[in-house]
DNA sequence: TCAATCGTTTAAAACGTTCTAAACGATAAT
DNA sequence: ATTATCGTTTAGAACGTTTTAAACGATTGA
C-alpha cells in the first residue's frame, strides 16, 4: 500500500481505537476491525501482524472475539492454507446490534438488582424498628423512579428498532 | 443503619458499581452516588469513609466529580462545619444529561475522524498509483456508510429527547 | 518420517487506572 | 497562639486488563 495511504489510515485506526476505548471496549479490537473493515481484500493473520505490529496471539484472541460478535468471517483464499479474515462491512447492523444486546442486558440487570433489594429489605422486616421502616418505605420510593426510568429506557429502545 | 438493610444495599452497591463498571465508568464513583442518593440524610466525607470503608482522598475525589456532573451538592448542616453531600434525586434529568453529551460528543469525533482521514487520503492524490486511486475510492464508499450511521443517530438522539 | 507452517494457549511482563496513606494548608475552636 | 478538625493533594502501592513471547499441538508438504 501508498506510504502515505498507510499512514493516514494509522491516524484513523488512532482515533478509532480512543473512541472505542472512550465506549468502554478495548482499542485493538476495534483498530483490528477498522482494518479489515477498510482492506479491499482478505487478511491473514500474518497479514494483521504486520499491519498493526502486534503478537499473533493478542490478533488470534480478538478476531476469535470479531467472529463471535459476527463482525469478520473466515474466509478461503485459493493456494493458501491459512486463515484469512474478511469484515462483515454492515455496520449499522453490527453496530445496532451490539447496542440493543447490550441496553437490553443492562436493562435486565438492573431489573434482578432492583428485586434481590427489594427482597432483602423485606425479609428484615420483621426485626426492625420504626424508624427502619421509614427507611425503608423511602427506599421503595426511590427504586420506583429508577424502574420508571428503565421502563422508558426499553420504550425509547423499541423505538429505536422501528428507526434503524 | 440496621444491620440487615446496610448488607441490603452492600449487596446493592456491589450490582450498581459492576453495572457501572460495564458502562466504562468507575464503580466506585457509582457506589458512592448511590449511597447518597438512598441517604435520608445529607452524608459528611468521614459518614462516606465510615459507609464505604474508602480513604478520604478517593472519595473526595470522587465527590467533586459527582459535583461536577452536577449530581451531588455540597449542603449546609447547622451546628457542623463539616461539608455534608446530597444526592439530585433527579436519576432520569442526569442519566439522560450524561447519554446525551456523551453521545454527541462521540459523535462529533466522528466527524472530525473522518474529516481529517479524507483530507489526508485526498492530499496523497498527486503521487497516487491507478491502484491506489481505486482503494481510495472504496474508502470514500465505506465511509459514506459511517456517516449515515452517525446521522441516523443523531436522528434518534433527537426522537429519545422527545420521549424523556 | 521429518521438517515446516499454521493458529492457539499460557505464563509472565507491561501498562494504565484506581486507591491509599501521609503530608499539607486552611479554617475554626480553645 | 496553639491545637484540633477539616478537605485536598500527591507519590507510590495495588489492582485488573491487555499484550507479548514462547511453547505447543495440529496439519501439510517434502
Amino acid at each position: 500500500m501508498h506510504n502515505k495511504l498507510e499512514m493516514a489510515q494509522d491516524k484513523f485506526l488512532g482515533s478509532i481505537g480512543k473512541l472505542a476505548g472512550s465506549f468502554g471496549l478495548n482499542d485493538f479490537i476495534a483498530k483490528l476491525y477498522a482494518v479489515l473493515y477498510l482492506s479491499d481484500k482478505p487478511l491473514s493473520l500474518d497479514d494483521l501482524v504486520e499491519r498493526l505490529k502486534a503478537s499473533k496471539g493478542n490478533i488470534s484472541l480478538n478476531i476469535r472475539e470479531l467472529e463471535r460478535w459476527g463482525a469478520v468471517k473466515n474466509v478461503w483464499v485459493k493456494g493458501s492454507r491459512k486463515d484469512f479474515y474478511e469484515a462483515d462491512t454492515d455496520i449499522k447492523k453490527l453496530v445496532v446490534n451490539k447496542l440493543k444486546s447490550g441496553i437490553q442486558k443492562r436493562i435486565g440487570q438492573v431489573s434482578d438488582m432492583m428485586a434481590e433489594f427489594k427482597a432483602l429489605i423485606n425479609s428484615a422486616e420483621s426485626e426492625m424498628t420504626e424508624e427502619d421502616r421509614k427507611i425503608v418505605k423511602a427506599y421503595h420510593e426511590k427504586l420506583k423512579k429508577i424502574e420508571d426510568m428503565t421502563a422508558l429506557a426499553s420504550k425509547a429502545l423499541g423505538l429505536a428498532e422501528k428507526l434503524f
